[in-house]
RNA sequence: GCGGAUAUGGUGAAAUUGGUAGACAUGCUAGACUUAGGAUCUAGUGCCGUGAGGCGUGUGGGUUCGAGUCCCUCUAUCCGCACCA
């Protein structure tokens, strides 16, 4: 019997769901590990061959577990909620629901195709009910909580309201944007807005005008990291500025713990980097000017303290709330005039116009707090809002942008470095000795920022002081298809609803857009579509895409609690994930938001960790390979009109293979020539184009266009299936290549629809099945990598696999073992390949992992070996890459009952691969000349011996005596002359 | 500008601690076989050279008996951040 995939696969995959083989027990006496794949959005798509690369890579490790003993948690769901269903239900009416569920299934069936040992059971939908129960809880434990800078970490609402109630807030160190100090009388005297309105300050969610990132065209906000150079990530419409009443979350609160909490992380450096600097912490300390004539100060955040002695000059955003009232009269009209022309400017022409230097003058002057000197004040854009105090003291000759800006409206530039020459640009390194400056004269940089620290906090001036670049992340969304809040409105004042009345569910609304008013689109519901309506209003606006994916990880111990959002025992028992698997893309949202959560339910006592992830590897994406054929254009000169006007009389398409168009112009006896020459004068002679000139000018362009790559086979053109295809290519001329083939040209960029080059994994398990599959994806090349999809190579792993079959069975298909003991030389391929391949999954090298199967079946087949013990070895080492077959070739090796999956992972034994002899490669001079088969008993210097003696090693020597000769013993010699 | 990554045959790639560069696969060339199959088998295939041999891991330098691997310089491509004080 051939191996036949088609009856193989099937069976299988059955039995493992009837049996429920891959449940995880939470009463194991095994140890526990924890393998997470980043659950995928349902699109209407369904998956492509780039979407399973990270399934495949981490359903092979938790196989490979499994075989090791471990308990395995391998858990797949769905992040059902966002934009694509939503909007497909703006335009037919389909209540996104069901769009959902369809995508669903759809995309269940394609990954049940795979194979995967998914544990089905512990399934979860952030759309569904009683997930979102959950994250509307968590929701609600985030109002209730509060930042505490000195317990570091989430303390109760109610502990701060005590701590008001018994002193004011004086005392209170939490991250808050609460900027007013008010006494325990005081805070008992403010009426319920004034008190709900401080306390907004304070929770880790909280409800607070903000300016957000309003895009027009998708009608709702985005956060930072749905933005991509100014236009919305999805749909890629523009994005501006608007002040709203928005939710937020204080993840600000947490930067220094995630900032810390990344050094423990088994993550990737770049990936931790991107998140470092998505913190982006920067030490130094606050200083506040005085203004001359005014009792205002400007408060600046700096870096550089030590350089205070070489302030000459301040800057403010235009928009500082100062700028208006220390203006001079001189200045008024052009610092209003610069105002109005940078409040034009959207952010994004303000960061392209980075080299143009503009600033105004106030005519203001602020007061060196050392010197008394005065330093005159200017407005300028390159200074941001929003970024630390919005002013900055201006030190030219230590830093660039500020020297720029003093040449550039020539201001003094006062060197404050020892032996630092600043005529050309400004010396911006953290090193060196500061100078003329006073009681820092002298000290290296970083004594001089402690010292000026210290004289500025004495001084009472300033203080030491860390930024974040981190801002709170805005929580809602002005959409449908979300988490809806668990909030009401009375009296203009948010409340939260009881835990009993939870899950608040989506209402029915008749559409899914915004009302006319341009509220979101809850706000069309009927008061009696919610299931619970309290106040005079519910909240109209649903959480955005992150919400449900921060924490899905902890719903899968625990996917049917109905009491809890998950058992701490269970918690307790899987902790964090073991191994995380999905796309580096996530790197400031998902991955950001979801440390932030779980820090937060750590700091309740939920949880008993606070780093979700504790290992995680980013796959590549898998690009798409676009199928170009080159469509020839002629056209003639029209003596009229004297433009080039397309020939509309020539009722064929002319397409050109690959390297005759390219050939075409330097080749004269082309065949595309001569087509062209035949379509000219068949144009002139049916005097179709009789425009008037005797002479006919023509002008021919080629012109690549993209095809379906289903008629395309490895760059060469199925003439039939494209006719089919399209009707502009049925009647079409094509000039074939001099072997009469049809070649196309490619492109690579991403999968898409539009593209006609997405590649679905379920025609290629059609066709080769999905153990062809797996492997092949893992075949392609590091699972890190970014890389094109082809399928070149697919039929080498097929063929694998059929030759792994043929070393069961005899020339008839009958299974054929011996029973013998197995010969040294099977044993010594088999244990080589033992170690290898626990190698190459101990450091997630999958793709040697595949060779080095290759090489042992290529091994085993020149052996002739076809030995039970070694075959049923080799089934269990395969067994994780191509599940079905090694469960088939299992059940042939006579196991009749039970599943491959719960196999012992075979031991490698050193002492078989040891060897008697070794080739030594002998170098003269570090070349590779020759090899000398040598025993491995001898010592250095015995080997040293033997290869002198060697005619062929004499030869290269050429009777010199060598200078020098190296023995690794095992390994090399190398002969120095 | 800052930070990170990558660079090896026609192609995808391998080389884990500095020790035979190009494993494995694909493509190509030649041949065998045949029930013409995305079959199997044999030989060859980094480049130059008839050959001996020479050259060869983006560039240039260095360390070393020995460098794809370590150090320095530069270049190209990709990714992230970007007037962050």
């Amino acid at each position: 019997m051939e191996y036949n995939f088609r009856e193989i696969e099937p069976k299988w995959r059955k039995i493992w769901a009837n049996e429920k083989t891959f449940k995880a027990e939470e009463n194991s006496a095994k140890p526990k590990y924890y393998v997470l794949d980043m659950f995928p959005y349902p699109s209407g798509a369904g998956l492509h061959v780039g979407h399973p690369l990270g399934y495949i890579a981490s359903d092979i490790y938790a196989r490979y577990k499994r075989l090791k003993g471990y308990n395995v948690l391998h858990p797949m769901g769905y992040d059902s909620f966002g934009l694509p269903a939503e909007q497909y239900a703006i335009q037919t009416g389909q209540h996104p629901a069901i769009t959902t569920a369809q995508n669903v299934e759809r995309y269940r069936d394609q990954l049940d195709k795979i194979g995967f040992s998914f544990d089905w059971d512990r399934e979860v939908r952030t759309s569904s009910p009683e997930y979102y129960k959950w994250t509307q809880w968590i929701f609600k434990q985030l109002f209730d909580c509060y930042y505490d800078n000195t317990t570091n970490k989430a303390e109760r609402i109610s502990k701060l309201v005590a701590e008001f109630e018994e002193n004011g807030n004086a005392n209170v160190n939490a991250c808050s944007d609460c900027e007013t100090i008010f006494t325990a009388a005081e805070w008992n005297a403010f009426n319920e807005k004034e008190q709900d309105a401080i306390l907004q300050a304070y929770r880790l969610t909280f409800l607070a005008d903000s300016w957000v990132n309003w895009c027009p065209a998708l009608g709702t906000v985005l956060a930072n990291d749905e933005i991509v150079n100014g236009v919305s990530e999805r749909g890629g419409h523009p994005v501006e500025q608007k002040l709203m009443r928005q939710w937020s979350m204080r993840i600000k609160a947490y930067a220094e713990r995630l900032l810390t909490g990344l050094d423990g992380l088994d993550w990737t450096e770049s990936i931790k980097d991107i998140q470092r600097n998505w913190i982006g912490k920067s030490i130094g300390c606050s200083i506040e000017f005085q203004i001359e004539n005014s009792e205002s100060r400007i408060e600046v955040f700096t870096t550089r303290p030590d350089t205070i002695f070489g302030v000459s000059f301040m800057v403010l955003a235009p928009e500082h709330d100062l700028v208006d009232q220390i203006t001079t009269p001189e200045f008024a009209a052009q610092i209003a005039e610069y105002k109005k022309s940078a409040s034009l400017k959207s952010a994004r022409d303000r960061e392209a116009d980075v080299k143009n230097i503009t600033g105004q003058n106030t005519g203001a002057f602020a007061i060196h707090p050392f010197t008394g000197e005065k330093i005159q004040i200017w407005i300028g854009d390159y200074v941001l809002v929003s970024y630390g105090t919005g002013a900055v003291m201006s030190v030219p000759c230590g830093d660039q942008r500020d020297y720029d800006f003093a040449k550039h409206f020539g201001i003094e530039i006062k060197n404050i470095f020892e032996n630092v020459d600043i005529s050309e640009a400004a010396y911006t390194e953290k090193a060196g000795t500061i100078a003329n400056s006073d009681f820092l004269s002298g000290l290296e940089v970083k004594a001089a920022m402690k010292k000026a620290i210290e004289a500025i906090e004495a001084k009472g001036i300033g203080t030491g002081k860390t930024n974040y670049r981190l801002r709170d992340a805005v929580f809602s969304r002005q959409r449908y298809w979300g988490e809806p809040f668990p909030v009401f409105y009375k009296d203009g004042l948010p409340h939260l609803v009881e835990d009993k009345f939870l899950p608040i569910t989506l209402p029915e609304v008749d559409k899914y857009l915004p009302t006319e008013d341009g509220a979101p689109p809850l706000a069309r519901a009927e008061k009696s579509a919610w299931n619970h309506f309290e106040g005079d209003h519910m909240e109209f606006n649903t959480m955005p895409g992150w919400a449900g994916s921060s924490w899905y990880f902890l719903r899968y111990m625990d996917p049917k609690n109905e009491h809890e959002f998950v058992n701490r025992k269970k918690a307790d028992y899987w902790k964090q994930v073991d191994l995380y698997i999905g796309g580096s893309e996530h790197a400031t949202g998902h991955l950001l938001y979801a440390r932030f959560w779980t820090k937060f339910l750590y700091d309740q006592g939920y949880i008993g960790f606070d780093e979700p992830f504790q290992k995680m590897i980013n796959q590549g994406m898998i690009l798409g390979r676009s199928s170009l054929i080159r469509q020839v254009f002629i056209s003639y000169l029209d003596d009229s009109s004297k433009k080039y006007n397309e020939v509309v009389n020539y009722d064929k398409n002319i397409f050109v293979s690959k390297s005759i168009a390219e050939s075409f112009g330097t080749d004269s006896n082309s065949k595309l020539g001569s087509v062209i020459e035949r379509v000219k004068n068949e144009m002139i002679a049916s005097a179709k184009i009789n425009s008037g000139p005797t002479e006919f000018q023509f002008e021919i362009q080629i012109v690549p266009r993209r095809i379906s790559i289903d008629c395309v086979d490895n760059d060469i053109l199925n003439i039939d299936k494209l006719k089919l295809w399209g009707k502009e290519f049925s009647n079409a001329e094509y000039v074939k290549e001099k072997n009469e083939i049809f070649i196309c040209d490619y492109e690579i960029e991403k999968m898409s629809k539009s593209k006609w080059n997405v590649q679905t994994p379920d025609e290629l398990v059609e066709k080769f099945g999905a153990d062809t599959l797996r492997m092949y994806e893992m075949f392609l090349g590091p699972l890190e990598q970014f890389k094109p999809w082809d399928t070149k190579g697919i039929n080498g792993v097929h063929n694998f696999l059929r030759k792994l079959w043929r070393l069961f069975h005899d020339a008839d298909g009958n299974v054929l073992l011996s029973m013998e003991e197995p010969s040294k030389e099977a044993l010594k391929t088999l244990h080589r390949t033992i170690k290898k391949l626990t190698d190459d999954l101990d450091r997630f090298s999958f793709n040697t992992g595949v060779s080095n199967f290759m090489i042992c079946v290529n091994e085993l087949t020149e052996q002739k070996c076809n030995n039970k013990v070694i075959l049923t070895d080799l089934v269990i080492l395969l067994s994780p890459y191509a599940p079905h077959i090694s469960e088939e070739l299992w059940e042939k090796l006579g196991h009749k009952k039970g599943t491959i999956s719960y196999a012992h992972f075979p031991q490698f034994d050193e002492s078989l691969l040891v060897e008697a002899n070794h080739a030594y490669p002998i170098s003269f001079n570090g070349k590779m000349r020759l090899k000398i088969e040598l025993p491995m008993s001898l010592n250095p210097k015995e080997v040293e011996e033997a290869v002198l003696a060697n005619a062929d090693a004499q030869k290269w020597l050429e009777g010199n005596a060598p200078k020098k000769v190296i023995v690794v013993p095992g390994k090399i010699v190398n002969i120095v002359m």
